[in-house]
Formats: C-alpha cells, structure tokens, sequence
DNA sequence: AAGGAATCTTACCTTAACGTAAACGAAAGG
DNA sequence: CCTTTCGTTTACGTTAAGGTAAGATTCCTT
C-alpha cells in the first residue's frame, strides 16, 4: 500500500531537485496530495505526472506563475461539470497563441543556431593540420 | 565620407539599446573604432556588422565573455597570418562542440514546445460553443 | 533506545544582462 | 550664441528560479 512516495524519490524520478520541488509547492504549482504524521511531504503518482508535465512545459518559457494558471486551467481543481467560463477560455485561448509564438520563436532560433554552427564546422574544416 | 555613425544610429539599426551596446564593449565585445573629439562613440559599418553577428549569435546560449573569447578566435585583433595555434584550435573545437549540442537541445525543446502547443489547440477545439 | 538518513522550515545568497536615473558635456542647427 | 538633441560616465536597481546553509525533526532500522 505504498501509494506515497517522499520528496526525495520524487526528485530521483523527475530528474528535478529537491529545493525545485519545494518552490513549486511554494508558488502553487504542485501541493503534495499528502503530509506524514511528522509532515514530510508524500507525492502520488498524479503528484508526479504534475511535475513531469511541469518539467515538459519548461521550453514554453512561460514564467512559473503563469504556468501555475495555465494548469489550473487544465487541471480544474474542483472536477467540474461546468466546462469553461468565456473568461477562462479566453486565457486559454493566449496562452495558446502564445505557445505557438514561442514554437515559432524556437524554430527561428534553431535556424540561427543551425547557421552558426555549420560556420563553426567549416573554419575547422579549413584549419591547417599544422605541425 | 561620413563613415562613422554614432551609438543612437548603431542602435536604431540593430535593434539593440543604446545600454546594451554600451555594456557590450564594457565586456569587450564591440568597441567602437573612433571616438569623436568630445568623447561620442563613432561605429563603422564593420562594427554594425559585429554587433549584428553577436545579436545572431544569441539563440547558441553562449554567455557574453564566452561570445567575446569566440569573437576573439573568429576574428583576430592582430590580422595575423598565423592560423591559429593548438589551443586555440581546441578552443574553437569546443565552442563548435557547445553549438552543436545547443542545436540539439533546441530541437528537443521545439518538439517538446509543438507537442504541448497542438495540446493546448485540441483542448480548444473540444471547448464547447456554449451560450 | 539509539542513531544515521531523510526531511522540515527559514532565510539569506546568486547571477547574467541589462534597465533606469542623475548630472553633466558635445554637437548641430538656426 | 543659444538651445535642443544626443551622448557620456557612474552607479544603483531588477528579476526569476532556484542554490546553499543552519538547526531542528522525523523516519526507519537495528
């Protein structure tokens, strides 16, 4: 019945530190579903579905607040029947747009990058094989 | 043979701020090849060109001091018909190494971002199309 | 019961790459 | 000459996302 795991395991599971996952809790983004009798922090599964999704968003570049809304908005804390509020899909509807701008923004930067380092191959290419 | 144009131009022209050009050759990555008798920065088009490759070269990550050592390497003070000696090679090895990664992380992080993008799209187009 | 390993909270520290403000000098046009 | 406009130096402020340290507790195993 083991269904709880503590921070550190948590962190060796996701690759994230222990201090990160103890920021998050403190922004709202991840609340561990239980606490021990001493109050160590106990993380379920879901918990760290969370924290990899978190980690997944991360080239989106949203800062973490923001990112604290985006997943409320996913992941309505009250299972709600009620779909959507106008309001609430309207920030949906930016934080996608702006998902894509950054989707665009990455693919220029890769281009760039690409650019740049095939210029760094050939000056190596070119060099001398000097004494 | 107005040659030279001030910091304002040189900033109008790249994009960059007037402060960030200022901090770039506090680091010493673009210094201005004249000065006016009163002091006034006074850019050439080969220092436009500078300031443009190293707007460029922003998506490869590089901190600013490793940017000026790549420069430095790339574009030798001295125009010196020394090649470049073993170090210097290995340097410039290592910076096209750190690229190249940085072209990887990149992709990773474009896939990552356009995976999460489309399901962000999906969720919208389930939204219902309520009163 | 003991004791090491894991965790807790609190709180101060870090960092790059500029932003911003102040007070003052230069350049250029009328 | 005068006055805008542009530029100069100096220096302090900012910011997110954690890092790191300290001292106290809890957990688990023996």
């Amino acid at each position: 019945m083991g269904e709880h795991m503590q921070i550190g395991e948590a962190a060796a599971r996701t690759g994230l530190s222990l201090r990160t996952i103890r920021y998050y809790e403190e922004v709202g983004l991840v609340k561990p579903t239980a606490r021990s009798q001493g109050g160590f922090r106990l993380y379920t599964e879901a918990d760290l579905a969370r924290l990899e999704l978190i980690k997944r968003m991360k080239p989106l570049g949203f800062p973490l607040e923001e990112m604290r809304e985006l997943l409320e908005l996913l992941h309505p804390e009250a299972e709600s029947a009620v779909p959507l509020s106008e309001v609430q899909r309207g920030r949906l509807v930016a934080f996608s747009e702006a998902a894509e701008r950054r989707c665009r923004e990455l693919k220029a930067d890769l281009a760039t990058a690409e650019a740049l380092a095939a210029t760094l191959r050939e000056r190596l290419g070119a060099g001398s094989t000097a004494t």
